[in-house]
DNA sequence: CTAGGGTTAG
C-alpha cells in the first residue's frame, strides 16, 4: 500500500521534470526513489518515453523500451501509444505502423488513443483522406472515439486547409451533443485565423464565452499572433497586457510571438524591449525562446552575442534543432559569409539532419540578393528538394540580374508543374520583359499566368 | 502518461 503510494509521488515529481524538459532532474528523482526502495512503474516509464520523444529523440524514447524491460516491467498500450506519437512528431509512418504490428504480436491491443495517434500522423504527413479512413475503421470497428479524437480530426481538417469541413464537422458534432472543450475552440480558432477568416474566428471565440470557458494562455497566444499577421500590432500588444494580467506570461510563448513579430518587420528595438522584459519575468527559457532571440541578435547584425546566446544554451543541455541552424546560416549569410554559411550546411549534413531546405533557400536568395547570380544557380541547381520559396527567390535574383530567358524559362515550367511563386516574383518577370523591349514575350507569359490561375 | 498555442528562408 504504502509502496504503491511512494510509485505515485515518484511519478508525479517525475512528470513535473519531464514536462519542463529537465530529463536530467527526472532521472535523478528516479534513482533516488530506487535507493529509498520506491520502484519505478510503468507509467513512470511512459512519461520518460514521452519526454525523450518529445526532447530528445524518438531513439532515445525507443531505447527507453528496452530500459524498463530490463527492469522488468512489460510495456502497455500506452507506452505504445507514446512510441507512436513520438515516430509521428519525427514524420516516421512506416515506424508508427510497425509499432501497432508489434503491439498486435505482444498481445497489447490497441486503443482509441492508438488510432487517434495514427490519425495524427497522417494529418501531419498531409495524407487527411488516409487520416480519414482510419477515422471511418473506428467508428466501423469496435471502438468508440473519445472527445480527443474529434480534436485531433478537427485539427487535421485545419492544418491540411479543410477548414470549412472542419467547420462542418464541429457544427454537426454539437447538434449531437458534443460539448466542446476548450481545446476544440483553440483548434478552431487557429485554423480559422490561419484560413484568414478573423471573423469566424472571432465569432467562435464569443461562443467560447458563451459556452461558461475561459479563454487560457493559448486562446490569446493564438489570436495574438492573427493580429500580429495581419499588421494589427496595436492590438496585439493589447492582448498581451491581457495575458500578464491574468498571470500568463510565465512561459515563453507570448513573448516569443510578439518577439518573432517585430523581428520579422524589422522593428528591432521593441522587440529587444520585449527580449528584456521576457528576462525581468523570470520566464524558464527554452529551445524555441533561444531560436527567438539568436534571431533577433543575426537580425541585428550581432554574430557574437548571437554565438555568445547559443553556448549558454548548450551549457543548459539544449541541442540544436534545424531552427537553430537555419537561423545562424541566415544569419552568416546576411552578415556577408557565405563560405561560413556553406560549411555550417555541409556541418548540418554531417550530423544528420535529413532536411535543410529552409537554409538552402537562405544561401541561395542571399547569393542572388548579392549579385553572386551563377554561384546562386550551381547551388539552386545541386539542391534535391525544391519548395515554392526556392523557386520564388531563384525567379526574383534571375530578373534581378537580368537573365530574363532564364527567368521566363524557371517561372514557364513552374506554372506548368503547378508550384507556387509568388506574384511580386511573376512580375518581376512580365515587368523585365517589358521593360527589355520585349512586349511579345511579356503579352505571351501574362497570359500563361492566367491560364495557370484557372487551372489551379 | 498520450491531442491544442510560440521559433527559420522570399
Amino acid at each position: 500500500m504504502f509502496g504503491k503510494l511512494s510509485t505515485r509521488l515518484l511519478n508525479i515529481c517525475v512528470c513535473t521534470f519531464c514536462k519542463a524538459n529537465r530529463l536530467e532532474k527526472a532521472e535523478a528523482i528516479i534513482i533516488d526513489g530506487i535507493r529509498l526502495g520506491v520502484l519505478p512503474d510503468v507509467v513512470t516509464y511512459n512519461m520518460l518515453i514521452d519526454a525523450y520523444c518529445q526532447f530528445v529523440s524518438f531513439d532515445a524514447g525507443y531505447t527507453i523500451l528496452n530500459r524498463m524491460r530490463e527492469a522488468g516491467i512489460s510495456p502497455d498500450v500506452v507506452t505504445y501509444n507514446s512510441l507512436i506519437a513520438g515516430a509521428t512528431r519525427n514524420s516516421l509512418l512506416s515506424c508508427s505502423l510497425d509499432l501497432l504490428d508489434e503491439m498486435l504480436e505482444m498481445g497489447i491491443p490497441p486503443d482509441v488513443w492508438s488510432y487517434n495517434s495514427l490519425m495524427h500522423c497522417l494529418f501531419q504527413l498531409g495524407k487527411p483522406d488516409e487520416a480519414n479512413r482510419v477515422f471511418q475503421d473506428m467508428i466501423c470497428g469496435d471502438l468508440t472515439p473519445c472527445t480527443a479524437t474529434f480534436n485531433i480530426m478537427l485539427n487535421g481538417l485545419c492544418k491540411n486547409r479543410y477548414t470549412d469541413n472542419a467547420l462542418r464537422m464541429f457544427r454537426g458534432l454539437q447538434k449531437h451533443g458534443f460539448v466542446p472543450e476548450l481545446v476544440t475552440y483553440n483548434i478552431l480558432i487557429k485554423g480559422l485565423c490561419k484560413a484568414g477568416r478573423l471573423r469566424t474566428a472571432r465569432w467562435i471565440l464569443k461562443e467560447l464565452g458563451d459556452s461558461g470557458h475561459a479563454p487560457n494562455a493559448i486562446t490569446y497566444t493564438t489570436i495574438m499572433k492573427c493580429c500580429f499577421r495581419n499588421r494589427k500590432y496595436k492590438l496585439g500588444l493589447e492582448i498581451l497586457s491581457a495575458m500578464k494580467r491574468k498571470g500568463y506570461t510565465f512561459d515563453g510563448f507570448g513573448y516569443c510571438t510578439v518577439i518573432a513579430a517585430f523581428v520579422k518587420i524589422g522593428r528591432l528595438k521593441e522587440a529587444t524591449d520585449y527580449m528584456e522584459q521576457m528576462v525581468t519575468d523570470g520566464v524558464q527559457l527554452d529551445i524555441v525562446s533561444y531560436n527567438t532571440l539568436i534571431n533577433l541578435y543575426c537580425k541585428e547584425g550581432k554574430l557574437e552575442a548571437a554565438y555568445l546566446l547559443l553556448d549558454e544554451m548548450e551549457k543548459q543541455g539544449f541541442e540544436c534543432d534545424k531552427y537553430t541552424h537555419t537561423i545562424l546560416i541566415d544569419g552568416l549569410c546576411k552578415a556577408g559569409n557565405i563560405k561560413g554559411a556553406r560549411l555550417h550546411l555541409e556541418y548540418m549534413n554531417k550530423i544528420g539532419f535529413d532536411s535543410n531546405l529552409e537554409a538552402y533557400n537562405c544561401i541561395v536568395d542571399r547569393l542572388g540578393k548579392d549579385g553572386k547570380i551563377d554561384h546562386a544557380i550551381n547551388v539552386f541547381e545541386s539542391m534535391e528538394v525544391k519548395d515554392s520559396f526556392t523557386y520564388s527567390s531563384m525567379v526574383h535574383n534571375l530578373c534581378k540580374a537580368k537573365r530574363l530567358p532564364s527567368a521566363s524559362k524557371l517561372l514557364l515550367s513552374c506554372l506548368k508543374s503547378g508550384v507556387r511563386i509568388l506574384k511580386s516574383a511573376q512580375k518581376a518577370v512580365v515587368d523585365g520583359l517589358r521593360h527589355s523591349g520585349c512586349r511579345r514575350e511579356a503579352k505571351k507569359i501574362q497570359s500563361k499566368i492566367r491560364m495557370a490561375k484557372i487551372s489551379h
